[in-house]
DNA sequence: TCGCCTTTAGTTATATTATAACGACTGAGA
DNA sequence: TCTCAGTCGTTATAATATAACTAAAGGCGA
């Protein structure tokens, strides 16, 4: 969820998604690439969430730094996110969530990785990981016929260790 | 694509759609589930379609049939078929695509099958595979994390045998 | 500094996908 | 017959996403 605390119009985010965020502009940097002020609040809004995080959801607390922002204002930052790799989209809840690999990888330059979700049903968080064996297994399966994949998206919803207590 | 051939209002669909709605049919039966006839015509369009379709297209279809078809119309009867496992929801596209193995399933009630879709994104044609690899693994990946599966999503984007060629 | 070009953003309108809510009808069984 | 559950008709609206056009900002060479 938004942290009340530290909460400013000038600069709304806790000393950790700050650093988070200086990590993506070095990151965009190296790319060539510009994290402009409306993308960086969209990541960071993202970022400062536990779940992720509708478009709209955005929308509305994007509001409060920028007036007039509007749908495209956000479809176009979370266009660009996608692009660098720096939030996920989860289909299966029209949401977006932060990479939680992204700005630790030093693999150089487009690592694009092959990450997995999952998503828990009682309390609505979403875990990334990345499993090697889910990831062979879809290639060998394409392989099996013919098909060259591109990019998969995988997830998995069920309980989550907490939820499973409950 | 809807086939032109043996369209009538009354009865729109080939011998071999009608065989596969006989057989869903038969299946509802079993389960004292009612395939009525909405429910029926939407199967039959969604089956006639060589790739995933729309509820909205979904919806202009039906209305040939059923003139006053309204978009409530068109979801009730694919939660039906979705609940029943005779379609699939595509989620990169939300787009429904009738289930290759649910009339053909012997195992008998309740039998919800773990299926994975290939996405082409040349010709749009997506194909189910059943590949116990890709089960086993997100299985035990979700095992490693304390998660208890649930259902999972499985959408691999990419090209096809036929579109590598052209 | 200037002009040129590309990228980014503002703005309005609209498209696309999905659901809420309520009343009427139907068929099975008490 | 009465009642109940399930299904459907109908209207309205919610939620998600994009088109299209204009304006501003930033990079870059002359
Ligand atoms: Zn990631
Ligand atoms: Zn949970
Ligand atoms: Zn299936
Ligand atoms: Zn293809």
């Amino acid at each position: 969820m938004l942290s009340s605390t530290a909460m400013t119009d000038q600069d709304p985010f806790s000393p950790q998604i700050l650093a988070l965020l200086d990590r993506a502009a070095a990151f965009c940097a190296t790319r060539a690439s510009r994290l402009t002020d409306t993308r960086r609040l969209v990541l960071g809004l993202i970022l400062d969430s536990s779940k992720p995080v509708g478009a709209y959801d955005i929308l509305d607390h994007l509001r409060q730094y920028q007036r007039n922002a509007a749908p495209p204002t956000v479809y176009r930052a979370l266009d660009f996110l996608l692009a660098q790799g720096l939030i996920h989209r989860i289909e299966r809840m029209s949401a977006f969530i932060g990479c939680a690999h992204r700005l630790e990888c030093h693999h150089g330059h487009g690592c694009g990785h092959r990450a997995q979700f999952l998503i828990c049903s009682g309390c609505g968080a979403v875990s990334e990981v990345e499993d090697s064996e889910i990831s062979h297994a879809i290639a060998s399966a394409a392989k099996k016929i013919g098909f060259k994949p591109h990019q998969s998206t995988v997830e998995i919803e069920g309980l989550c260790a907490i939820c499973q207590q409950g």
